[in-house]
DNA sequence: GCGTACT
DNA sequence: AGTACGCAACGCCTA
DNA sequence: TAGGCG
């Protein structure tokens, strides 16, 4: 395939494209035109989930069938307009510097390097120790059906509800679903990390035929994963809105809780969403400023698992 | 996807 | 001039 | 402390 390079303007940054017609999804034949254009459309319902949060990306340059590869490192030829944020990493001794995105043309850069999934940090660059959210991972076993996954996530709304804590959930873009619940961001990982890790154990002694908290895969059998732990710094959930390197090109997508009965998972792709967006806006806007006290769900919990 | 380091 | 290579470790839990 | 996990 020959390189070509076309340039556009974004937001007064120049951005050379390239390979625009090379094929990222073979069974759709989407192309990576298609990528570009779709986060650029999508940028403005997704850039306040990115904005100010270290980034870590992964990246196809060949296709969602060839080798794909993470990023978190803000590579040399970084455009100088594109903001990072400088990390020491203490194993490595060295100095990572995330990418911070700020915009349309940060996005519609990171397309043209073929990222596909964009992976914040559950807390801002601000404060890298106080997360916003506390989330919950419902991961699916070889076997599973969305049917079942929807199950426990209704538990663990119902579990939620009484401990009087708002929940917002989206599709993870594959089989799962991701629940977030927005906190003050005075707690730090640890506390956030035992919460959730309550929150999951309620909801498997509530379904023991169905969910599990168990991380080997082997002794998780056909139980869906809730997964309490991705509540550590550095560890990453697809952002809502972002892509994922599956057939179908499908994204995460924020659902209202009464149409996770009522949809499928893979009906949301590059293709489809962005009326959807255009019409009913960011439905997960309050995950960012919908911000709660966990000091009385924390003492409930606390009898709660006395009782149990 | 692209810059760098080898041959 | 062509090609190979790097591009992510990290925090957590269990044994 | 090593290994598995995401």
């Amino acid at each position: 395939m020959p390189k070509e390079v076309s340039n556009v303007e974004v937001n007064g940054h120049v951005i050379p494209l390239s390979h625009l017609d090379k094929v990222f999804w073979p069974q759709e034949g989407l192309k990576k035109v298609d990528l570009i254009h779709y986060y650029s459309e999508a940028a403005s319902y997704l850039i306040p989930h990115l904005q100010e949060r270290p980034l870590v990306w992964t990246r196809y340059p060949d296709g969602i069938n060839s080798k794909g590869f993470y990023q978190k490192n803000a590579p040399a030829h970084l455009p100088d307009w594109i903001d990072t944020f400088t990390y020491y990493s203490q194993e490595s001794d060295r100095d990572i510097h995330f990418i911070l995105v700020s915009g349309t043309a940060d996005l519609v850069w990171l397309a043209n390097q073929a990222a596909l999934e964009m992976h914040p940090w559950l807390s801002r660059a601000a404060a890298p120790d106080y997360p916003d959210f506390v989330v919950i991972d419902l991961d699916p076993s070889p076997g599973n059906t969305y049917k079942q996954v929807v199950q426990v996530a209704w538990t663990v709304k119902q579990v939620l509800d009484e401990l009087k804590l708002h929940s917002y959930i989206k599709t993870s873009g594959a089989e799962g679903l991701h629940i977030y619940i927005p906190v003050q961001n005075q707690y730090d990982y640890k506390q956030i990390r035992d919460f959730a890790q309550s929150v999951a154990a309620a909801v498997c002694h509530l379904l023991p035929e169905l969910a599990t908290i168990e991380r080997k895969v082997n002794k998780r059998g056909s139980l869906i994963y809730v997964d309490y732990l991705q509540n550590a710094r550095g560890q990453t959930l697809c952002a809502p809105y972002s892509v994922r390197p599956r057939s179908g090109a499908p994204v995460s997508c924020p659902l209202h809780w009464e149409e996770i009965d009522l949809i499928e998972p893979s009906q949301f792709t590059i293709k489809t969403i962005l009326p959807r967006l255009h019409q009913y806006g960011d439905i997960f806007a309050p995950v960012l400023n919908d911000r709660q006290s966990l000091a009385e769900a924390q003492e409930r919990l606390g009898i709660l698992a006395g009782m149990v």
